[in-house]
DNA sequence: TTTCATGTAACTTTACATGTTACGTGATGG
DNA sequence: CCATCACGTAACATGTAAAGTTACATGAAA
């Protein structure tokens, strides 16, 4: 299975954007993502809807971010991406009439269901103003990158 | 991503093999948990390296259980088959250059790595012998389903 | 020496994230 | 008003990994 990096790059961006004053086309974050800018629509419509990104379309149109990042957690962005799976294992059948494998799901899950709670809560501790607090630190002296001076 | 299923897989070949004598056939299995003898034997293989089952190929072959059940943890199985990913998410780059991308990373991480080691932990302190006293349980006074009973 | 059962390579199928192409919608600016 | 820009979205292509399948070799038992 490849690994899903959407919550990876939707918090790359909204990070880069948190940086300097918008808006960006898809185009310009593609470009900075390395990828393809329907691949940038896609990921954002699920943030657009609940409200954490605006996008305008036309001349200078594109997308801002819309909400208090101080607010916004990694779980809020996560679930703005339709909360994909977690995990990359699962169980065989998951309401099996066999009660071998009922016994089997059991273990499997009580320790499945731990771990995703775990996972959930760290998400939910850290903010984007928290992320981008750390940005700033590993920035030290150097000076932010432009994503926009990009050009093909 | 397919769900990766082959722990629980592996455990319900090795509870339902704790049930009763073998050794048991990958036919008889595959029937049992309706699939192909080959995966059977694929996901069986790992567990043999280690020799927690033993293979005996010609009349009356078959796979056979080789360890002492108190002893071998679900993270000893998970392990035996090499250690799979456990997250289905994860980073877009790995060592990435861009200072943004880093900052992302290490937020990630420490949530993965939370989370996975959790799980460790939590297969790590079932045993297989847990297991069948479970299904013991949820069997109550049922008989005990015979697999080689099937035919096809 | 026939039959049975595992061992394994090679191929197919399935599922899903990602990448790409194409075209529609609406906003801006001349 | 219309050309351009940028998003919105459907449709299709690609890459990857698990699961399923086929084929055949190896070795043990009857």
């Amino acid at each position: 299975m490849k690994r899903d990096s959407r919550l990876s790059g939707v918090l790359h961006i909204l990070l880069h954007m948190a940086q300097q004053p918008g808006p960006f086309t898809s185009e310009t974050l593609a470009r900075a993502m390395d990828t393809n800018p329907v691949v940038i629509r896609r990921i954002m419509a699920g943030l657009r809807e609940i409200g954490y990104v605006r996008s305008e379309k036309g001349h200078g149109g594109g997308w801002t971010i819309a909400c208090d990042l101080s607010k916004v957690t990694l779980r809020d962005v996560y679930a703005a991406l339709g909360n994909p799976p977690l995990l990359a294992m699962g169980n065989r059948t998951e309401s099996p009439g066999c009660l071998v494998e009922q016994a089997v799901n059991a273990a499997l899950d009580q320790a499945f269901d731990d771990a995703e709670a775990l996972l959930l809560a760290r998400l939910g501790e850290v903010t984007l103003a928290m992320l981008g607090e750390d940005l700033r630190k590993r920035l030290g002296s150097r000076k932010i990158h432009d994503i926009s001076a990009h050009r093909a």
